[in-house]
DNA sequence: GCGCAGGTAGAGT
DNA sequence: ACTCTACCTGCG
C-alpha cells in the first residue's frame, strides 16, 4: 500500500468529473469518513480508500510508479495551470478552487472511444452501467488485490464479431453500431490506434471524426481524455449553458492555450456539483 | 405521460 | 452552411 497526498489529489472529484466510468464508489463500512474506490484501467486493477486527510493505494511501489501515478497524471502540477487563471475571473477562479483535485487521467484510446459514444444523450449513471455491462458481457476476467473477481474493457476484435444491434442488450440503444462499428474500424486498420497516439490534437481530431457516431464533442473528449491533448476543450450542453452565461464573448482559449481541457473540467465539475449561489 | 440526459447523422431549406 | 428531427432507455 501506498499513501497520497490529498492537497491537491481528490479522487471523489475525480470520480464525480465523469472522464472515467471504470471507477466504483462504495461506503466503508464502519468508518464514515473514509470511501473506497475500485479502478480499472484497460485489464489493471487497483483499490483505493480516500478520507480528507489521505488516500491510499492498494498497490506495489512498482505498480504505482510503473502505471498509476502515469494514469492519474500525478506528474503534473496542477497549481501551476490554476495559478495561470486571470484572477479578475471570477467565476473561473471559484470554478478551479472547487474543482482543486481534478486530474486529466491518462486513459486508454480505445476505451474512451466507446465510453464516449456510448456518453451521448445519455444520463452519467447510466453510462456507468452500461460499461459495466459490456465488460461484464464481453471482457477478459482478472483477479483483483484480494482475489475480487473482476472484468477487463473488452477489445475491439471480441466487439468487431458483433452484430450492430447486439450491444442494445446492454442497454447501449441506438449507440450499439457506432460501437460495433467503431470496433470493426479498428480491426480492419481502417482505424490506427497506435498511429492516431502519434498525431498532434488537430490531426488526431480529424481521424476521430471520421468514425460513424463520432462528432465534435465525442471527439474532443477522447482528444482530451483519451489522448492526453490538454488543448482539447469538450462543448456539451453543460459546458455551452456556462459559457453562455459567463463567456458571453467566447471562452478565453488563447488565454489558456494548451490547457483549455483542464479548465473544461473544471467547469464541467463546478456546474455539475459545485455549490453556486 | 412527457421531457430530458456529457450528441450525431441525415434530410431538408 | 445552417436548422430540424429521430434516436434507445430510464428517471423525474
Amino acid at each position: 500500500m501506498l499513501k497520497i497526498q490529498t492537497e491537491n489529489f481528490s479522487l471523489e472529484q475525480i470520480w464525480q468529473s465523469g472522464q472515467c466510468f471504470r471507477m466504483t464508489q462504495t461506503e466503508n463500512g464502519g468508518r464514515e469518513a473514509e470511501i473506497m474506490y475500485e479502478i480499472i484501467a484497460g485489464q489493471r486493477y487497483l483499490e483505493a480508500v480516500s478520507s480528507d486527510k489521505e488516500c491510499i493505494f492498494y498497490c506495489s511501489k512498482e505498480e504505482f510508479e510503473g502505471f498509476w501515478k502515469g494514469y492519474f497524471d500525478l506528474e503534473s502540477n496542477y497549481g501551476n495551470y490554476i495559478s495561470q487563471i486571470n484572477p479578475r475571473d471570477a467565476y473561473l477562479c471559484k470554478a478551479a478552487q472547487t474543482g482543486w483535485g481534478i486530474r486529466i487521467l491518462r486513459q486508454d484510446l480505445w476505451e474512451t472511444i466507446v465510453s464516449f459514444l456510448i456518453s451521448q444523450q445519455n444520463t452519467i449513471v447510466r453510462i456507468r452501467r452500461c460499461i459495466s455491462n459490456i465488460c461484464h458481457q464481453y471482457g477478459e476476467k482478472g483477479i483483483g488485490g484480494q482475489g475480487r473477481l473482476y472484468y477487463g474493457f473488452p477489445k475491439p476484435e471480441v466487439l468487431a464479431k458483433l452484430q450492430e444491434d447486439e450491444l442494445m442488450a446492454c442497454n447501449l440503444g441506438y449507440r450499439s453500431k457506432y460501437v460495433v462499428r467503431a470496433a470493426r474500424s479498428v480491426v480492419s486498420g481502417e482505424l490506427d490506434l497506435e498511429g492516431i497516439k502519434k498525431m498532434p490534437y488537430r490531426k488526431a481530431k480529424e481521424e476521430l471524426l471520421k468514425l460513424f457516431g463520432v462528432g465534435e464533442k465525442v471527439a474532443d473528449c477522447v482528444c482530451l481524455f483519451g489522448l492526453h491533448h490538454l488543448e482539447a476543450f469538450p462543448v456539451d450542453t453543460h459546458i455551452r449553458q456556462a459559457l453562455e452565461k459567463h463567456y458571453k464573448k467566447g471562452f478565453p482559449k488563447t488565454r489558456y492555450k494548451g490547457m483549455q481541457g483542464v479548465m473544461q473540467q473544471y467547469i464541467f465539475y463546478y456546474e455539475l456539483h459545485g455549490i453556486k449561489g
